[in-house]
DNA sequence: TTTCACTATTTCAAACTTAAAGCTTGACGA
DNA sequence: TCGTCAAGCTTTAAGTTTGAAATAGTGAAA
């Protein structure tokens, strides 16, 4: 019986990812409101994504034997046709740059992935999707956006734009914050 | 050098992850343009999300000696302070049963959770935090609260309350799809 | 009582992920 | 030319995660 966490509905604590985790802690700015309700939104935020996230895992998984990593990894090589060296391929999924060499492989040996060696460079590889890796890709995208747009459904116009907005100044407002984090 | 994708300031193609990835598709429900702002937006959502856990884990990791996961089941055992069963707590993480005892079996080692046997039914394994879990765990999640409030410091009270309500409905709407879900 | 279905948890293999270390190549100044 | 440093990628070790199978306990029906 598989993704039982998500079986949520029968079960008294369901989605109790999304509330509160220190609406009793005795921390020192717990008197601070705009800083509670700024952790209360992440928190939410954070469980919404989970619970799609696994929502489509399993579609990928049931319907097109494949796993997110992987359906990850070829939409942005689907989105940059011309492919994409490894350094940006992980910077653009957020994932190191270890991980996209594994997922990568993989890919390779099911054929639905190229390496191509620069000339000019021979450090850098490009990877790209293959004929196969295109074909399969968008059979699975087809079916991947109708099942957000089925997840999403109670979703408006105006909501979407007033989420829109929100998350492009807060991603916007992050890239900004990186670099004065300390990293030496 | 560690992180590296999140150094993304000085890269062209930084955030890239909330662009698009299928815009330039030929797919068959591509002239629904609800359907496409839904995926976009889930795009974004998904993008936003996995900077600020970097952001997170990388803060664990640097400041505190801890990881994400290690993060997670502490708060939810903070919030439950009379503790939770297993499946309560992989229901209430969003995670596999088997990835919860995982992560407990370290906690435990390290002394910062206790596992106690039900006496009713003995399937039943409650978890809690035990005193030193407590006490290390509340230090944490104050910088953590912190934390959240300066990644989310452009967020104003309309935003929170934009959002709020955007979140929740979408939330709700997923866990009643849920029973509808092919499991067998 | 026995049986059977169900529940709770752990175990396991495979995949994923990170952070750090290692390797090769390129750029550049002495 | 040589040395040095940085860039690009892979490898490695440790940890995380899933999904399926195994283990064990519960409860109710036959």
């Amino acid at each position: 019986m598989q993704y039982e966490y998500i079986r949520t509905t029968e079960h008294m604590m369901s989605n109790d990812l999304s509330t509160d985790i220190h609406s009793r802690s005795a921390l020192g700015s717990e008197d601070d409101p705009l800083a509670m309700r700024r952790l209360k939104l992440w928190i939410r935020m954070l469980g919404v994504t989970r619970q799609v996230e696994n929502q489509l895992r399993e579609f990928l998984r049931v319907s097109h034997d494949t796993t997110l990593p992987r359906f990850d990894v070829m939409a942005a090589l689907h989105r940059w046709r011309d492919g994409l060296t490894m350094t940006e391929l992980s910077r653009t999924l957020l994932i190191s740059n270890g991980n996209a060499t594994t997922v990568v492989n993989r890919l390779v040996k099911d054929g639905l992935v190229a390496r191509i060696h620069s000339e000019e460079d021979r450090r850098r590889i490009t990877v790209r999707l293959t004929p196969k890796g295109l074909e399969t890709f968008e059979a699975v995208a087809a079916e991947h956006r109708d099942m957000v747009n089925d997840l999403f459904g109670d979703m408006t116009e105006a909501d979407l734009d007033a989420m829109r907005g929100v998350l492009r100044r807060l991603r916007d407002g992050l890239s900004t914050q990186n670099v004065s984090l300390p990293m030496e």
